[in-house]
DNA sequence: GTACATTGCGTCATAATAACACATTAAGCG
DNA sequence: CGCTTAATGTGTTATTATGACGCAATGTAC
């Protein structure tokens, strides 16, 4: 896979990569997609590169498709990476020499590689994380522990979080985390996750509820220890209007 | 110097630019520096290219420079932009002829260009704009009568306004934008003209002030007409640790 | 049935916001 | 000089949003 765009290179966008936060939540976790690399202790995010022919926007829906299989999620460009010694000539011979692809022709691979951050918010049940070779892992990793990462990863990965963070401000977020019911509970807690703090019980219930996104379902959450908390959706419609306007307060 | 850049393109960043949309505040009115095509009705924003041993930040800022004089403003990378049509064939042919560089040489220019989208904020009456060469007219404009641009330079143009917009309720602004001393009204218009809508001068004044970034000072504003309003300058300390922290609240 | 943890609904004090009233100041002008 | 005009400076009030908390209801475990 590598090993055909690094051979025929001409046809991608030169020096320019994608790489994608993909965010889920389970388990009162949020989990980030990663994949390890072989034979190595790191891992690293889903990433990719630019055809010549397609849109930056295009080719992040393709590495994200690719990886997960879902389709129409929230995906969104956060940030551009580009320090000079960001991708080093040390990795990139260890990959060349992993791919067992002689020097000149994988010295597209070694220039300093510009990277696009991408993040995105999957429905982690309705994601099959797939590899794209069989010795290749790729997995959900809760973001408090997340491995090793390789080259500036990390400081993607934080910047994605950090953005979200900013963005849960600004934009209501839970319709592409969370299964199609849900309760309360398990929406605070995904605020809680990733603001990383508590929040009150009873005051989220009024702010949340007040933003005029949410449908109480005549059903209650079944097979729980203590009190069965109600069933909750989604308004697709308020939803989508309130994303694109914008909520007026902070958290 | 752009015939230069393609002509030693292999110590560029290949496909790969930065535009900066750079602000100015005068007169009441938000202005944009923009540059003018020679010998075209068109202008653009002040760009330029990313030597390979070079940060894309460092080289924003270099971008900057070039063409404000002014240093340790405040830039902001915003977005990148990368639709595949973006930069079409024939404006790469025209800039080539224009610049009577031979099609082989000059076909580095015509692949498409991925560009960096930084926005700036600098004080207008300590910043001369600087043309790169003598038939070259740079100049402020009001973002309000910006003249048709190149390629996508009004999309790039109208996202770094939306992004200022949207960062006004995340971050104090004005520290960059106006002169060491200023009235209250005169960092209201600001507010007014970056967000396109009236304030209430008295709830404006607590809200502004409640922040606790303002030093009000012993010292009126004169010659104007009408009552004489009071002169003030921000604490930078605290308006740097508020710019670290974020703000609150929306406006 | 009882203990317990969790949910659902409500209260209250405080802070933030929006809308508005009125006094103050300086320039312009007869 | 005194009056008008158009700003600025300061305060008031009603409404809304927020933060902290009380207490009853519900379902599981024993």
């Amino acid at each position: 896979m590598l090993k055909d765009i690094i051979e025929n290179n001409q046809n991608y966008q030169p020096g320019l990569s994608i790489d994608c936060v993909i965010f889920g939540f389970h388990d009162n976790q949020l989990k980030v997609l990663l994949i390890k690399i072989p034979h190595q202790n790191t891992w690293s995010l889903p990433g990719g590169f630019i055809p010549i022919d397609q849109d930056i926007d295009t080719a992040a829906v393709t590495v994200l498709n690719e990886r997960t299989g879902v389709e129409g999620v929230f995906l969104r460009q956060f940030a551009t990476f580009g320090k000079v010694k960001r991708n080093d000539q040390h990795f990139g011979k260890e990959v060349l020499e992993y791919l067992k692809i002689e020097e000149e022709k994988g010295k597209w691979l070694m220039q300093r590689f510009v990277t696009i951050g991408y993040y995105a918010l999957v429905d982690f049940l309705k994601t099959i994380p797939k590899s794209a070779d069989k010795d290749q892992v790729i997995e959900w990793i809760d973001h408090k522990e997340v491995p090793e990462l390789i080259l500036d990863h990390k400081e993607i990965l934080d910047k994605a979080l950090d953005t979200l963070r900013t963005e849960l401000n600004l934009m209501p977020v839970g319709y592409n985390l969370l299964p199609e019911k849900f309760t309360i509970p398990e929406l605070q807690k995904l605020y809680e996750t990733i603001l990383d703090r508590k929040l009150d019980r009873r005051n989220f219930l009024r702010k949340i509820t007040n933003i005029g996104i949410l449908t109480k379902l005549d059903e209650k959450k079944s097979n729980v220890a203590h009190k069965a908390p109600n069933l909750y959706s989604f308004d697709k419609d308020k939803y989508e209007e309130v994303l694109k306007n914008g909520l007026t307060q902070g958290w």
